[in-house]
DNA sequence: TTGAAACATCAATAAATCATGATATCATAA
DNA sequence: TTATGATATCATGATTTATTGATGTTTCAA
């Protein structure tokens, strides 16, 4: 039977399950792939990716909320950047082994 | 505006973005900590994570249709282990960063 | 060839997610 | 103060996903 002595405990393991839940969309991948080259604001990732002003926003205020990204406001804009290392870590891996 | 040099390949996002969200829950996140150890059989999986066998079947399927698994038949058991090298590395990953 | 163990699949409801269009808020310039 | 650009939120319907219990399949031993 599977020994579970160093078993990752199950609240880390919910934390992350949540935040893999909110990366693993196309859309979102995308733009944590831009912030990682730099700091940008809603509607340059929404012209980066060619989706509209409300999906983009949405889509940051999700992994905002998730603790992935950080936002700051300038005047009108709101500059996104990236916030959590294992989000780079992540996308690292990706360009790495996937396919 | 955001350049997009080396972008990564739609396709690759897509697909990554599938794999992360077959990853992306608690008990499937368990069992491929599991798996990582060795190989086991779905009914000492479903012991060692305290659910029904119908569940981590399903669980398992989805994983193994997803390519992060494969599966042997030895006799009335089924034995799965872990197959996608991507898998361990985010796995590892968690276990580092993880808070 | 029957029975039982081990898995897989199915069906159904509930819950979460997605994309979309409309509307609301906030900040600034005129 | 009003108009406008930038962003956020809301409401909706369509599509997935999760969970659970019941039913099928496969394998082997008696």
């Amino acid at each position: 039977m599977p020994g579970n002595l160093e078993a990752i405990p199950q609240e880390n393991l919910e934390h992350c399950a949540a935040a893999l839940k909110v990366l693993a969309h196309p859309v979102r991948l995308r733009l944590v792939e831009q912030l990682l080259a730099g700091r940008w604001s809603v509607t340059q990732l929404a012209a980066a990716v060619s989706k509209p002003q409300a999906e983009i926003s949405q889509h940051l205020g999700k992994m905002r909320a998730a603790g992935l990204l950080k936002a700051e406001r300038e005047g009108k804009e709101v500059y996104y950047g990236c916030l959590d290392p294992a989000c780079a870590t992540i996308i690292q891996c990706i360009r790495k082994h996937c396919p």
